[in-house]
DNA sequence: GGAATATATTTGGATGTCCAAATATAAATT
DNA sequence: AATTTATATTTGGACATCCAAATATATTCC
């Protein structure tokens, strides 16, 4: 993130950013799902990308309890950064392992964390 | 660590509890390299530890720069559970895993590690 | 032996994270 | 329609974590 030129922000950030440019506006609420945080989290988060230019908040007309997020042009720009550091710091991790052994570890770790909640 | 009554302290803290029954006396620098993790990390963890009566700090004889954690009885006994309960997180994740899965899956997050820094 | 350098720890500040309580609005129930 | 209940978000408080700067003591070097 730093040589990416993105310093002022945290890989948490980076996943906030990544999940939005999946589709249109997102409320909070949903991206806390998508991205399993708490709600909470997300606020903090989120006022920190607006803070930095990277996203806009706006009320939802069709509930006005909910708060929509979407990317500003910045954060469109540094989504394609993002994804790019993402598959170097993989690239990275994988370094050395067979395509068979990468698919095997995240099989394995699928296994593990799902252990977790069920 | 809820459940084992333990509901005071952290799984960090946990780390520190088992680290520190390992041998006598620990230095805090030590201690940080053991557990890899920053030296005022480790001053924080050690004051909520000795605040809960988990461990005792004394200065060094030999270096006075130096300060000595050791646990305390409640520590040791805790000890005890922190390992059990340890297990138990372990077995958990590792359910329905075969023996040689469970292998390949530390072996392989120990190659990624080891990527990380080399 | 005193000055410079190195090492051990803490402090101050920031931040990502959670939980519980508060706030605001929507939906349901009577 | 008003009261209750449910849902969306924020706020306040806690904490594990890091880094950089401060402090304290050792070691080294001239």
């Amino acid at each position: 993130m730093e040589v990416a030129g993105m310093g002022d922000i945290a890989p948490a950030h980076a996943g906030m950013i990544y999940a939005l440019g999946l589709s249109g506006p997102v409320a909070m609420g949903e991206l806390a799902q998508l991205l399993e945080r708490d709600n909470s989290t997300i606020t903090t988060l989120a006022d920190k990308l607006q803070k930095c230019g990277y996203v806009r908040k706006k009320k939802s007309t069709i509930d006005s309890r909910s708060y929509l997020l979407e990317l500003t042009e910045k954060g469109q720009r540094s989504r394609q950064i993002v994804i790019q550091v993402s598959r170097r710091v993989l690239r990275r991790l994988y370094r050395g392992m067979q395509s068979t052994e990468r698919k095997l570890l995240v099989n394995l770790l699928h296994h593990a964390y799902s252990n977790l909640s069920s």
